[in-house]
DNA sequence: GCAGAAAATGAAAACGCTTGCATCATTTTG
DNA sequence: CAAAATGATGCAAGCGTTTTCATTTTCTGC
């Protein structure tokens, strides 16, 4: 590798331009006759320049650097985001750079002190709770674009790549009820974080539209971790209260429930059917194979680097919901008439 | 937030001081004054300044950043690495940057091209196969410090975080010679990987050492999916030499293997005995709950965050050899004897 | 109390790029 | 055909740091 890698000045020389005309030229202002910009484009390739970021960033320019905060992650869904956020935008000349906010935080304060450090070009914010990211969001330049993924903030809707939870689980509830269900019972995901309450949401409409009633008896909170399932199943049981399906918050605490209502002697589908989401990488293998709601992270992540990079260079960008698709496997039965 | 953040002239001004000696008591040079420092500090701290990487960058001190290359992700532990490289260097000021280079790719070319248009302080790489990192490494610059995380990578030992896979392959196999097992086989992750081969080779001396040969009958490629485990045990059993047991390159594929298993009527751990590795998530929660051995992801990336840290600064590490824990459940019995 | 050494500080030159303004070349217009 | 308008290019001033070198201050030993 060379130690100092060429500058524009360099490719200037070569050119026989000036640096202003390499900087115009590779930055694509139209000032530039054709021909000029095409001696440079050259050059610059045979010299096989690199723009350096922090000269650029310090003039004044772009910094090509997006900042991607989220609160603690941990989550299975937000981890495939990420990879998602990072291939979207690979090849188009930015990096995101990602900051995890310890849970309490002061997203006012440091973490927006780190963004404006490095200068970032826009902004992205991962999942969210009670208050992220409308925290974070409140603080910001208002000229900074921003796009918030998984969460449909207030006022921020054209700028949110979210997947349709309520939808969703309106869908799943429906499924159940179609095969006949009536008491249905619901595992939630942690009530802090927008996607359990929104699957709450829909799980209750889909309920009320088929004139049944929202039992809190047959309401059981979880954390999105397998055993919170589990734990749900017993404390769900011990009410007393019958019911012959559950909807979870997610693959990992269905399979959690699962686990728990087969110890108890109790047959999933025959007894009780269940039902997930985020059609996790193991949820096809165990038995019986879980039915759930698939949501791509990846594509989440993808979608929402593509919007911040049009939001960024266009001024706007076009988002859409993403649907999540049901994947009918074999933790689903008919109600078995009694 | 200020539209212009204050800078080091801002800080000198009301320090009445240099700039010089703000950047050199900001940066902790031993020529400044103890009483001129923290005057200094308290100004910086009152401003609320935040250094400017780009500025900070150009003039030829550091950048701050690190630069994190893998090959495609998408393997769950590589995941909960990044997670665990975030936070370690949370805090620190240093921001990872995360380039995944598509399989294939030229890794002299683009991604040491991005790499130095950053000015990267240091280098992690992600991962390991037949040529990646040695390909990246060979044509970095020298005095550029880099740890390899996932494969002991030759001439580097002292810069690897690895966890000891042979090892704990050896353990793995040796828990189920313990448990009586002669017939022993294994389904094997992708074996470009690294980890897959350390394992392989970690099942293979076991079996030497208690004298029981190495099949090729009883092994099996796969490629760490749980599909691929599924489709193992198919494999192997077409062949028609028995096995009692099975060593899999994975969580995932054990439990692929598991399902493969049972839907032949084959029970697990009576007949066959089941092994994995990672303890995801999951693996408590599938039935019988797997045996496997665990390595932690997130303490990886932390350790290997660190390491690279004290390499920057210190110009030197000290890394340990990550153990993985034999996490003992149920899909592990006693050989019944015939 | 002073010479000289050591320590602390300041002035100014990079670092590589963008950009406003001035300049020069090329068209267009009257 | 001259004058004005337009288009393309160059010049030079930053951007906020670090760092070298020179200068000033403080300390040491006599």
């Amino acid at each position: 590798m060379k130690l100092t890698p060429p500058t524009i000045k360099d490719i200037a020389d070569r050119a026989n331009v000036s640096i202003s005309t390499v900087s115009r030229a590779l930055n694509n202002k139209s000032v530039v006759r054709q021909d000029t910009r095409t001696a440079v484009l050259e050059a610059a390739k045979l010299l096989g320049y690199e723009v350096n970021v922090f000269a650029r960033g310090l003039a004044g320019g772009q910094s090509m650097t997006i900042g991607v905060v989220s609160r603690e992650i941990g989550c299975t869904l937000y981890d495939t985001v990420m990879q998602g956020v990072i291939r979207g935008f690979a090849g188009t000349g930015y990096s995101p750079i990602f900051i995890e906010g310890q849970s309490g935080e002061d997203f006012g304060g440091e973490m927006i002190q780190k963004l404006i450090s490095r200068r970032v070009d826009g902004i992205m914010t991962l999942g969210g709770d009670d208050t992220f990211p409308e925290n974070l969001l409140n603080h910001l330049p208002e000229e900074l674009p921003a796009i918030v993924i998984g969460k449909s903030v207030k006022g921020w809707e054209k700028r949110c790549v979210v997947t349709d939870n309520f939808g969703a689980s309106y869908q799943a509830t429906q499924l159940l009820i179609e095969n006949g269900h009536r008491d249905i019972a619901i595992i939630r995901g942690d009530m802090h974080i927008q996607d359990a309450i929104s699957r709450y949401d829909g799980y209750c409409k889909a309920l009320e539209d088929a004139n049944l009633k929202v039992l809190p008896d047959l309401i059981q909170n979880g954390d999105f971790l397998a055993h919170s399932g589990l734990m749900g199943i017993h404390a769900l049981l011990a009410r007393g209260k019958p019911f012959t399906a559950v909807v979870c918050g997610n693959d990992q605490m269905a399979i959690g429930a699962k686990l728990a209502l087969q110890r108890r002697g109790i047959r999933v589908p025959e007894d009780v059917s269940l039902i997930g989401f985020d059609d996790e990488p193991l949820s096809a293998y165990v038995s019986p194979p879980l039915t759930t709601l698939r949501q791509s992270g990846v594509e989440m992540g993808r979608i929402a680097a593509k919007g911040l990079i049009d939001l960024i260079s266009a001024g706007s960008c076009e988002l859409p919901l993403l649907a999540c698709e049901l994947v009918e496997r074999e933790s689903v039965a008919k109600l078995r008439s009694t």
